[in-house]
DNA sequence: CTGCCAGATGCGACTGAATTGCACCTGCCA
DNA sequence: TGGCAGGTGCAATTCAGTCGCATCTGGCAG
C-alpha cells in the first residue's frame, strides 16, 4: 500500500522551491508527510513513516523539522511528554518577527494526538500583573477530541 | 548564610501532615523550598538548593516532586526546554478531579524564569470545532517579566 | 555540459532529563 | 519497642535531542 503522503510531494516541492532554499529528498518527504497529516507529529512519527518508504536518517529528520520551523513553514509544540511535535502553519499566519503570536492547540487525553486550532474564535481578556509584558501567547486545551468523544 | 527556605519548614511540615501521608526529611525540605520560591523551579534547582544544606539524592527529589503533584500540593509545568518545572498550587484552587482547571504561566525570555499567574483575571471566549470537549486549559505567556522589563 | 563548493546528509558518539530495579533504611502504628 | 509498608539512596538504563566530522549533492558559474 502506498502511503497517502506521496500524493503531497508535488505540493511539497513547490513550497520548498518558494523558499529559495535547496530542494532535497528529505525535505520533500518530511514536508509532504506533514501536508498529509491532520494532527501534529512527533519527530519519531515522521522518521518511522518515511523510513517505511525510503531510507532516512534520524538526525536528518530533526534537522529538516528544525529547518521547516526556521523558514516559517511549520511550528513546534511542546507536549506534556516533553516531546516536540510539529505541525504546518496556516497560510494566513505567523510570519517570523510578528510581535504578537497566538497558538491554540488541543491534545486528546484518549488518543494522545495534538491538533491545531487555527480557526479558533478566541477572545482573551487578561490583565497581567504590573511589569509583565507578553510577546507570545499559547493556549492549550486537553480533553476529548472529535474522534474520541 | 542560612537559606531562606528553612523558615518555611514548620509550615511545610504542617501541610504534609495534613495529607495524612508520611512525614520525611526530603519531603519537608522540598516543600519548604517551594513555599519560599516565587517562581517555578526545575528539578535541578531544587536538588542543588537543598544539597547545599543537607545531602539529598537526585532521584528522591524527582519522587518527592512527583508525590507533591499527586497529592495536589504542587503542579508541573512543561517548559520550552523540555524540563519540568514545579510550583505550588494556590490555596483556593485545583483539587484533583476538578472538571475544569485553568492554569496561566508566564515565562520570561530574558531570565528564563517561569511564574504562575494565579490571580490572572481572564475571560476566555472560545468556540472549539465540533466534537472537541476540553477538560483543562493552559494559558502560557512568553515575554519580559516584571524584573527584566 | 561539467566542475565546483556551500550547504545538506549520514553516521557515531555524546548529553542530560527522567525512570527503573533493587537493597537498605525509617516513620509510624500496633 | 518491634515490625513492616512505604520511602530513600545508588547504580544502571532509557530516550529525545545534539554535536562533530566525513561524505555527498543541488544548483550555479564558467
Amino acid at each position: 500500500m502506498k502511503p497517502a503522503y506521496l500524493a503531497q510531494m508535488p505540493f511539497a516541492e513547490k513550497q520548498i522551491r518558494a523558499t529559495g532554499e535547496r530542494l532535497t529528498q528529505p525535505r520533500v518527504a518530511v514536508l509532504a508527510l506533514l501536508l498529509a497529516a491532520d494532527h501534529a507529529m512527533a519527530h519519531q512519527d515522521v522518521a518511522t513513516a518515511i523510513a517505511a518508504h525510503q531510507p532516512i536518517d534520524r538526525v536528518t529528520v530533526y534537522r529538516v523539522l528544525e529547518w521547516l520551523v526556521e523558514v516559517g513553514i511549520a511550528h513546534r509544540i511542546a507536549g506534556d511528554d516533553r516531546i516536540w511535535r510539529f505541525m504546518l502553519n496556516h497560510a494566513h499566519g505567523a510570519r517570523k518577527g510578528d510581535i504578537k503570536h497566538q497558538h491554540a492547540h488541543f491534545t486528546c487525553n484518549r488518543c494522545g494526538q495534538t491538533f491545531c486550532l487555527n480557526d479558533l474564535q478566541t477572545r482573551l481578556d487578561f490583565k497581567l500583573p504590573q511589569g509583565f509584558r507578553p510577546v507570545e501567547v499559547d493556549l492549550k486545551f486537553r480533553g476529548a477530541c472529535a474522534h474520541c468523544s
